[in-house]
DNA sequence: TTAAACTTTCAAAACTTACTGAAAGTTTTA
DNA sequence: TAAAACTTTCAGTAAGTTTTGAAAGTTTAA
């Protein structure tokens, strides 16, 4: 396989991943194609590279921006604002593992926490059933979280080899 | 709050979260729904609890059974089909884990694999970068499956116990 | 102070995904 | 053998999401 076409379906790769599991496939894509780019793009390079509109790019970019992934640029003298991504995986994990927590995570969780008070009649199997559920579901979600925000605090070697020393 | 009203929040809840992971939002729901359902419920039942279309009733529980969400059974002496889901947070967990592994992170690892293969000239800044990110998500990618891997295998107290020790 | 170079916005259009409901299929019972 | 009781299918439609592109906005330079 040579460089383009490699580039080509690493791209299309990522953005079938990204809406499997939710986000938006042209912001995946233009993640991809930075993260596979050296140096800085600018929003003309990357509509061109893509074949999507200004509009699109523009939005797009912002967006990866407000997930922390993507940083824009000023080159001295010049007008044109210049993207790059940051290009360390650890980091780029932590980052969406950090913003999902918080946008959908942690609504979630709330929830359940109320859910857990709900009181009723120990004898009604509806409210029995209802409330083992819930309270199930509750502790899981609370591990979930537990190992995202270790995730955050963790270096990326000791992370691993936390997680990985389980298998020995 | 009362027992009707945390029922249907619960039900829109995770739906929601489903349709933010990836998964269909009235799969989600129909699953909430037996969640909390003591015993069994009846497609009929299940359209009337959710205001969906037979149709869709039936092919969403296709849908769970095929994930391993969800049975059915039959009562001796009667035509009607009962589905019931299995309640075991873990399991639920294990398998849904092991579905979309299956489904989505395999031919990802499948394609990064023959992408980290493929060759170029060391001087060429493009092909540096480009196989640099690919080898680095390739580890990321490695690493989560090979935790899923573990969750699959393991015991629930283990498993947040060996993820939670990290903490320490 | 205005024109050029660029970025942002957002209503409408295109696309994608999910859902309906009627018809076809299957199984059981009489 | 037929009719009743139920399940499955799928073409068409609806709902939801993403994308476009032109217009408005902003910044810089002359």
């Amino acid at each position: 396989m040579e460089l383009p076409e490699a580039k080509q379906k690493f791209i299309e790769a990522w953005g079938k991943l990204g809406s499997e599991w939710g986000i938006n496939r042209t912001m995946a894509q233009v993640h991809a194609l930075l993260l596979i780019t050296p140096g800085e793009l600018t929003t003309e390079e990357i509509m061109a590279q893509l074949s999507i509109s200004r509009g699109n790019a523009n939005m797009t970019l912002r967006d990866l921006m407000g997930w922390g992934l993507v940083e824009k640029k000023h080159r001295p003298g010049e007008r044109k604002e210049y993207f790059y991504a940051d290009k360390d995986t650890w980091n780029i994990a932590r980052q969406v593992a950090k913003e999902r927590r918080r946008r959908e995570l942690e609504p979630v969780l709330k929830l359940l926490d109320e859910l857990s008070t709900v009181e009723g009649d120990a004898k009604n199997e509806e409210f029995r059933t209802f409330n083992k559920t819930v309270t199930d579901i509750n502790k899981l979600a609370k591990n979930v979280d537990r190992t995202f925000e270790t995730m955050l605090k963790a270096e990326e070697n000791w992370f691993w080899g936390s997680i990985l020393k389980v298998f020995k």
